[in-house]
RNA sequence: GGUUUCGUGGCCGAGUGGUUAGGCACAGCUCUGCAAAAGCUGCUACAGCGGUUCGAAUCCGCUCGAAACCUCCA
């Protein structure tokens, strides 16, 4: 609909930007790597996915239609002691593995419904797709990638990479003879394979291992970085449009996936690689066992040492748009301080655009400065989202129409200085923006509470009242007290309204 | 140790070979009984040192500092 706008984004495969060439015209395949749900989502998962939205959104608001795949981690995903994550849950709560993923699971659907997250066209899980992954280590087998070991089936990425130069590596800029050298001693299996690069894509079972199937090779289970790969060939086909995740995940997930895709179909998985970065706590990423994290419910209840109070979770998805996704984004207490407020002006901007009229009467039908300058911002927006969905660059040019939006409601600049159809424009490139593509949504200022209402209208009443008769007093008294009890009175030329703060 | 990225005004954070990004904070003004709120205006920075160039914060080199990856991690 708004073609043809050249969409650019950054390609981690060739390591620049690269104007959007989708392998059918008009649609798009996207696969996201999505959690592995063995404990309460992650802080960071929430910027990754939250940046893919608006992704996602985008290329919807673009008109493609997106077949947006993410999927849930529910097995193969080791710890460091090679234990499964959800195994090593299932012990501590005595309880089943699955019964770990689906309550991690249920938090992760909810986390995303509370920051306004689109859910994915499909969201497979790794438990429910064994026999594609089996017959993926099959195909990889039969192609002379893989090799057998004691029940566990390695991929030969040595051989690999020979039989493809300059493949594996490049998406992570890694080189096979410094992998050789960097290995650690303590790897897992390592005897068993034939060099310390191989990575399992069928792992035997031990005694211990809760979650099992039946393959050719042995009872055990897939590979880590096998369902990525056997999912998104299956929904998407063996080559497909964009692939992403987090930065961390190049090496050696993403890494491993490209050689798994080569290896079974002789094919490349996705034509772009799109990789968010960390989101960071004082300057560090965020870490567990540093007591440097801060997890989503903490920063909506302010109950955290470093906030100094409760964030909103609009509040925090604005703080993450302000910064491309690309860019490593530090959260500290002034910054999120200052996207709430940023993200209350916005809003309250908006607010003022729904009320200014659009009719023509006093509209001399010239095109004046101020026309071209709203125009020219819009397109600023657009251009910003056009290279490579620079959230940054297209709330900048908001945030300077909202200049022109106050100007023109408190006179500044005359209604009949701007075209009608512009302001129309306006009001619908806001609301475009803010909703669809941001993907941000008004919070209720107050309870829906008419009770509440009734209250204030009284009050305020009162206070008016008191004004009238200059009793300063008694309307200063109201004022005090209602500010201690958290709501602030705001006196406007066009009457008193109150926000609880 | 290896690989990579980054270092922007009080703070956050875009961008880029030549024009004020934006937000927050701050200051002035308007409004106002006072204040708050709101609006307008102002606030010209790019780690350091060299080099390329008519011109660099933007390209190159070095130095210093930070981070990520190399091992589970969004």
């Amino acid at each position: 609909m708004k073609q043809p706008r050249v969409l650019k984004l950054y390609n981690s495969l060739s390591g620049k930007k690269e104007i959007f060439n989708p392998i059918t015209p008009g649609y798009v395949g996207m696969y996201v790597c999505g959690p592995t749900v063995y404990s309460d989502v992650h802080l960071g998962n929430c910027r990754t996915f939250t940046s893919f939205d608006v992704i996602y959104r985008y290329l919807l608001h673009l008109g493609y239609r997106v077949r947006y795949v993410r999927n849930i981690t529910d097995v193969g995903h080791l710890t460091d002691d090679g234990e499964d994550r959800m195994a090593k849950g299932a012990k501590v709560a005595q309880i089943e593995p699955m019964e770990v993923a689906q309550r991690y699971a249920v938090g992760f659907h909810d986390m995303m419904r509370i920051f306004n997250n689109l859910a994915p066209s499909i969201e497979p899980r790794a438990t429910g797709h064994i026999p594609e992954q089996i017959e993926m280590v099959q195909d990889i087998l039969e192609r002379g990638y893989g090799y057998e070991r004691n029940g566990s089936v390695y991929f030969n990425v040595i051989k690999f990479s020979q039989d493809h130069p300059g493949v594996y590596g490049q998406l992570s800029g890694r080189v096979i003879d410094e992998l050789m050298a960097e290995s650690r001693d303590n790897l897992k299996n390592q005897d068993e394979k034939n060099h310390p690069a191989d990575f399992a894509i069928w792992m035997k079972a031990r005694p211990q291992d809760l979650m099992v199937w039946k393959s050719p090779w042995s009872t055990g289970f897939p590979g880590w970085h096998l369902e990525c790969s056997a999912m998104s060939t299956k929904y998407l086909g063996k080559t497909f449009d964009i692939h992403g995740g987090g930065n961390d995940l190049k090496f050696p997930h993403h890494e491993n996936e490209v050689a798994q895709s080569n290896g079974a179909c002789g094919c490349s998985p996705a034509n772009y690689w799109l990789h968010t970065n960390m989101l960071l706590l004082n300057g560090k990423k965020m870490s567990k066992s540093d007591g440097n994290t801060i997890n989503p419910p903490q920063l909506f209840s302010g109950d955290s040492e470093h906030i100094s109070k409760a964030y909103s979770p609009m509040a925090v998805r604005f703080f993450m748009l302000q910064a491309h996704y690309r860019s490593t984004l530090d959260i500290t207490d002034d910054g999120l301080q200052a996207a709430e407020k940023g993200f209350k002006k916005l809003m309250d901007t908006y607010a003022l655009l729904q009320k200014l009229p659009v009719d023509a009467r006093d509209f001399d039908g010239s095109e004046s400065e101020h026309d071209r300058a709203i125009l020219a911002l819009i397109e600023d927006a657009y251009e910003g989202m056009d290279d490579d969905f620079n959230t940054a660059i297209a709330i900048a040019a908001l945030n300077e129409l909202g200049g022109y939006v106050n100007k023109l409601t408190h006179g500044q600049i005359p209604h009949n200085d701007v075209a009608p159809w512009v302001i129309e424009r306006l009001k619908s490139v806001f609301s475009t923006f803010l909703f669809d593509i941001f993907g941000l949504r008004e919070e209720a200022a107050r309870e829906d509470n008419g009770t509440v209402d009734n209250l204030m209208n009284l009050i305020l009443e009162l206070r008016a009242n008191a004004r009238a008769q200059k009793d300063w007093t008694s309307s200063d008294k109201i004022r005090d007290a209602l500010a201690a009890a958290g709501i602030q009175v705001k006196d406007g030329k066009e009457g008193v309204s109150w926000e609880k703060v």
